[in-house]
DNA sequence: ATATATGCAAAGCTTTTGCATCGAA
DNA sequence: TTCGATGCAAAAGCTTTGCATATAT
């Protein structure tokens, strides 16, 4: 499945809950918007947040966000991740897709992608008879304006 | 700096101790022994019952893991990541590298080690400035079997 | 009409912190 | 002897859950 707009995730996720028997509703929507337009990876109250900004008028409770990133999540419409003294954040899966350099020291998050990691991943899954659906990777380290802070 | 059996690590975490001016406990080099020795990744919980198990007369309390465990990190002798549902996991960083392939379906784990993807890892943190203490890599899918059995 | 989803508040976990005491150097 | 480290318990955070109500279908 390829989604080039949020539109199309919008609907992916309309197309989800029908053929799960489940209830379309705002709030969901409301939190994969807000995840598809984030800049960056946000954690559950930052979703909370702004939420209360963007759609003052939704009375939005922090539990329905909870149980919505994990519906979310459990569909593959998001991703979390969580590391260093950082809690767990969320993305949109919308986003293309990249692998991530992580600073331990100050949380910064460069992503990046490597046609020829990709490549290689595919042929790892094929050569063990894996048909794979995802893939996540993680470097960590240290950024330069941290080394050089020391 | 290459470590290649416990002693060594427990000799730089008393070297890394010394040189910060702190002082050697046994509890630390405990925390960081049941990370050495542990076949997979623990929460500050499973090393918390793994001392109450194998160092029964170790009277430590929970607050002294993770205080442990953040110094442990923090002097890179151990990592911790978290993803998905899962809370946060330790390792050591002594224990030899590699990635994993998991089959949603059945659970199943092939570990597989590809030094072309590591070559590039290294590349691509050089390219960003990062100096990487450790990373991860999952690839998700499913398994022969489980893609027979469907 | 029916069953899922929500909001709220309470409950449950996980992790951190204050403080008196202990112990390594 | 000194000052960092520990254990305990309380506090603080974060996430989940019970329940009555609201709402999508």
């Amino acid at each position: 499945m390829l989604m080039t707009n949020n539109e199309e995730v919008i609907e992916e996720l309309k197309r989800i809950v029908k053929q799960k028997g489940l209830k379309y509703t705002e709030q969901r929507e409301i939190v994969l918007d807000i995840l598809i337009n984030a800049e960056e990876h946000l954690s559950a109250e930052d979703v909370y947040n702004q939420i209360k900004t963007k759609y003052p008028e939704s009375n939005i409770g922090i539990a329905t966000v909870y149980r919505a990133l994990g519906f979310l999540e459990e569909v593959n419409l998001i991703t979390s991740i969580a590391f260093g003294t950082e809690g767990k954040k969320y993305e949109s899966n919308a986003k293309s897709h990249h692998d991530h350099l992580i600073c331990t020291s100050c949380g910064k998050i460069v992503e990046f992608l490597d046609d020829e990691i990709e490549k290689r991943q595919e042929r790892i899954a094929k050569k063990n008879k894996f048909k794979i659906t995802s893939h996540s990777m993680q470097l960590y380290g240290t950024c330069k304006d941290c080394q050089e802070s020391k």
